[in-house]
RNA sequence: CUGGCCGGCCGGAUGGCCGCCGGGGCGUUCGCCGGUCUUCGGACCGCCGGGCGUCCUGGAGGAAAGUCCGGGCUCCACGGAAACAGGGUGCCGGGUAACGCCCGGCGAGGGAAGCCGCUGGCGCACGCCUUGUCACAGGGUGCGCCGGGGCGAACCUCAGGGAAAGCGCCACAGAAAGCAAACCGCCGGGCCGGCCCGCUCAUCAGCGUAUCCUUUUGGUGCGCGGCAGGUGGGCACGAGCGGCCCGGCAAGGGUGAAAGGGUGCGGCAAGAGCGCACCGCGCCCCUGGCAACAGGGGCGGCACGGCAAGCCCCACCCGGAGCAAGGCCUAAUAGGGACGGCACGCCCGGCGAUUGCAGCCGGGCAGGGCGUGUUUCCGGCCCCGCCGUCCGGGUUGGCCGCGCGAGGCGCAUGGCGACAUGCGUCCCAGAUGAAUGGCCAUCCCCCGCCUCCUUGCGAGGUGGCGGACAGAACCCGGCUUACAGGCCGGCCAGUAUC
């Protein structure tokens, strides 16, 4: 792969699979007001993957579709090491995602990212049913 | 100009930086295949597929929404016929692939200003009438105001077939709810009821009383008095009023969603289609119209209340499921195994070196099955024999379906129009944990605040986590619902001016 002079690089991998969003879930999370970040340790040492979940909660289509954007958009003007090699981390949309100012949003993904790669992350408790369904990317 | 309505369209604009998805070109690299050359190491060319780089290009809506109708498409092999069940539609004609949609027409309701004295009340006026004059009163006529009724434009609404085929229902209220009837009321008749004086007074109201009864202001007896009542005489004798009875009526009141045609005049004891005029309604005829229906004439004096969105009847239409349809890729929608039941027939050809038996393969008959609401039938189609039960196997990966279409735009022609035909031109989203974005600047619009003055639909400044509803998911045609702000056009009525 040829080497990029941009400050962000190529955007990262997606998780576009269930068993992944699921297994991402068992891992360790940190919410945040407008966000909340889960991050799983992967048995291999591949490149970092990212997801994003956006429930029905959230709101209709166009308040999902504008919810995911942002975040995706903060993830990319993201700096490439603050996604480690060998992990997967989703980002899970809140009811102030959509509408809250993108500087703070960006800044709010930034320190989950810093605290969760310092080991700061809350172990999520296993839940005795399976997970709502939710739509996301 | 004022007022009342209707339709169409748009749905922030421009720019900068950084991104996402699709398509295409070029370059590079890897892989498969084919070809040419070869010193057998390979080199070159072409095609296909993938990675990377770079450039060009396209990228949400009028409702993408609700998923309410109608289709295309796919599968249930296919096509056809009949009956029944179930569902839908419902004025007429047209448009359309089709529709519950659209257009045109019809009918019924609603509909402003205004018009009609048709009706009630109030006010004013009068060479009018009752009345010779004046006043008053009543009536008449005219005008004004208010209320009622009728006629009213554009336009709006209509679940707009059938209620003299049948069943059923019509709550509450009300006298009465479907077959006539009569609560208040109106009218006629009969009887009674007037005032004054007198007499009488059993029973009854009032007062008084008691060797009476009794818990009692009560009962009972007697007396007074003369009320009601009865009766005699005198006065008034007409009308009205009241009560009861008999009869006539259905105008008015009141109830209701609805009360047995409406309005007016005549008529009458009072009334009533009782009679008449107009309107409505029913039947018949004529005329116009493809038709719904309309107009006219005649007859009928009114019979036939409403609800079919309760059942029902009539006419017409309709098979089911849905792109998670369906197909391809890998073992993978194919077929395997076990048990039970019923059948286990015939003919022809071939294989088996030959013949026979058993077997296998192909074909035919018979038999069986299928036909997706059910049943039946016809042409067909299917069958390691058929049926049933069970075991084991399968779906959530990738690719196709999946973007040229009842397509958009423009012009012409036909049509009142929906629309149709012809010509030209354009290619216009294809995601799938789901692309079309993030940030910034300027302008536009909106809101708040401040300042200025020539006070206004004004200018300037400043702030705003202000910019409607809302995101394609197989695709079209509709309907319905949501929506900040804005643009354009048209219709009708009245008024003013030319």
């Amino acid at each position: 792969m040829p080497a990029t002079n941009t400050k962000h690089g190529p955007p990262p991998l997606r998780i576009r699979q269930r068993r992944d969003f699921l297994a991402a879930a068992r891992g360790v999370f940190r919410p945040m007001p407008c966000v909340v970040v889960q991050m799983r340790k992967r048995a291999d040492n591949g490149p970092a993957r990212v997801g994003f979940t956006v429930t029905r909660k959230i709101g209709k289509a166009v308040v999902r579709n504008r919810a995911r954007r942002r975040l995706r958009e903060a993830v990319r003007l993201l700096p490439r090491e603050m996604l480690r090699p060998g992990h997967d981390y989703v980002f899970i949309a809140r009811d102030a995602t959509p509408t809250c100012d993108f500087t703070t949003l960006m800044q709010q993904v930034r320190n989950a990212l810093k605290k969760l790669n310092a080991g700061k992350g809350h172990v999520s408790r296993p839940r005795a049913k399976g997970g709502k369904r939710s739509l996301s990317s």
